[in-house]
DNA sequence: TTGAAAGCGCTAACAT
DNA sequence: ATGTTAGCGCTTTCAA
């Protein structure tokens, strides 16, 4: 059983209202009844209960995140990244996090008003938004304090951070452009997140830029793990007339696609270019190492959960709306196009 | 505000407690209340507070998981699958998931103790045992129901899951041994964490029966990085005499190690062979795919999540300690010595 | 400077 | 079949 104020209360002969004030450091306390009493509390280990301090200041110092988890095996090294940031800052922060997994759909959102309702958190972080985002209608009509990574269509006026997805692929394009590629593939994502659309749309805009139309039969819808984005490259590299490149939407597809392209025989960074976006940490290690687009994950954890806290503290945000710009990383992933 | 008891109470006319006993399904309120009681329940969007709950019951229905980072870039894939599967199945078994992350060391041990007195959790998940272990003496000590992931040295009577890794890497030796590898170099895990002993000793048992002498010059200790796998298998390649094969002790190193391979023009498979352990996603889709051994990491964490929860909950474990065999798969990034 | 009392929302032992 | 009472451990009026 742990100590319990009472428990100090007795041993110092003192009303457990006087113990909670002097650990508080109230200054209606005498200094000798504090330094007893802390004395007192250090002595017998002492630490509040967290469940009784919960349910008297109906705050439950602890936000949720849900994981999307589509398939049992969820092994996207971007998640682990920013979980560290956001339960480093958490803690720091003196919050608790509360992680659950659950496939999109209305169990999901169920998990989202079950933690709410029972109390549990105080707030949520929203990640890989979708286009239409019912968690983030749910959350702003019920005024329920989230802060999302992504944006949504429809809906700006919520608190978010997030990467200029479509400047991201538009460098990544002109550089691909620039090294002489025309046909270029693309393997993007499930059309209903929402930095799918935007990433399509910079592809579009640097190919237009230069005079090129968009090509929808070069473009390959994946599903943002490596195995999607083995057999969709597999699929672009087998046409008659395969594209020089090939735009993965994140890393996993584009080190599942060098991966197909090495099985057919491409040099990866000469017969074909091939890019990513993440920058995680394996895109530096691969063969060859990927051309990508940098997302600081850890910071934005961070931030994102900075944020989150700030708003449930209700303190004023110096920024509730955060778009970061994008770092293109050239390795040697891509290269000249050569007849 | 949310829907309280009392609330419903007032509604139906009757008191708290048959209320309370209504919901619980108790049989001694009559039918007809029960009816009323849940209808106007549903009506009003009831959702228990769980705070109150637990300051009553004197449970968290939480179980807590402290991930131990070592830098702030923490992306292992194998930590997010991990986690896939524990928290899916604490869900289905109705209770909460706390993590944190903390590098291993006193404020590690901190939050441990942190969390137990104020009754924040009813258990621990640990992961990546050391084989000197404070996390494991000190829960194994105060009585805290915990299941690890892994064993550690000189305790012997807690619940774990294990992977034999000595076994693993045994088999994972005599492959590369009947391809006719004696020169076998070796990436080692940090040496304080309980399986990097175990593998280690799985390949010298291996070199060992064959006569062969394990030979320190070929070993590196390695970090669990691609970075670090980079690094030392560079080391290793650049000897006068390299090894002509190269065991990680997991698949994130060999991935690295394979980088390292390419840059310094060997080609992998061919020039020198390369395994893992693990079989993250990724080794499937490596070039070439990685010799590696499976954990079934998602099952693990299931497993894991619902001995602990079993536990908790005072059940009879049908088995407390779970050593599983290891599977090899044997991809492309393994071949036979060419003089 | 201190303490008594109320209450957060719930469960459970004990009446009736 | 239902209600009264107590209490989980804490914070916070209010009174002294």
């Amino acid at each position: 059983m742990p100590t319990t104020l009472e428990d100090i209360a007795k041993r110092v002969g003192k009303s457990i209202t006087t113990v909670s004030r002097a650990l508080h450091d109230y200054d209606d306390v005498s200094p000798e009844t504090k330094a007893m009493v802390r004395h007192a509390a250090d002595e017998m280990g002492y630490i509040p209960s967290s469940t009784a301090q919960r349910l008297q200041k109906r705050r439950s110092d602890t936000i949720g995140m849900v994981l999307p988890t589509f398939g049992p095996r969820f092994s996207d090294p971007f998640f682990s990244e920013f979980i560290a940031g956001v339960g480093n800052k958490a803690a720091s922060m003196g919050h608790d996090l509360l992680v659950s997994t659950r496939p999109p759909g209305e169990l999901e959102l169920q998990t989202y008003r079950l933690n709410i309702q029972s109390g549990r958190v105080d707030g949520f972080i929203i990640v890989r938004t979708r286009r239409v985002d019912e968690r983030i209608k749910y959350l702003h009509e019920t005024k329920f304090p989230f802060v999302a990574f992504g944006r949504t269509e429809g809906l700006d006026d919520f608190p978010f951070v997030d990467e200029d997805s479509h400047q991201g692929m538009y460098l990544l394009s002109k550089h691909l452009l620039g090294l002489g590629h025309t046909r270029i593939g693309c393997i993007s994502g499930p059309p209903e997140l929402n930095f799918s659309n935007q990433r399509l749309e910079g592809i579009k805009s640097a190919l237009v830029e230069v005079g090129l139309e968009y090509d929808p039969t070069l473009c390959q819808q994946g599903d943002m793990t490596q195995s999607g984005g083995y057999i969709k490259a597999e699929e672009l590299l087998s046409l008659d007339q395969p594209p020089t490149a090939i735009i993965a939407c994140n890393d996993l597809m584009a080190l599942g696609a060098m991966s197909a392209a090495h099985k057919l025989g491409f040099i990866v960074g000469q017969d074909i270019s091939i890019t990513g976006f993440d920058d995680i940490p394996m895109s530096e290690h691969s063969h060859p190492p990927l051309t990508t687009v940098n997302q600081p994950i850890y910071d934005i954890g961070e931030m994102v959960c900075e944020m989150l806290i700030n708003l449930i503290l209700g303190q004023e945000l110096e920024q509730t709306q955060i778009i970061l710009k994008p770092m293109l990383v050239v390795r040697q992933s891509t290269g000249e196009y050569k007849q």
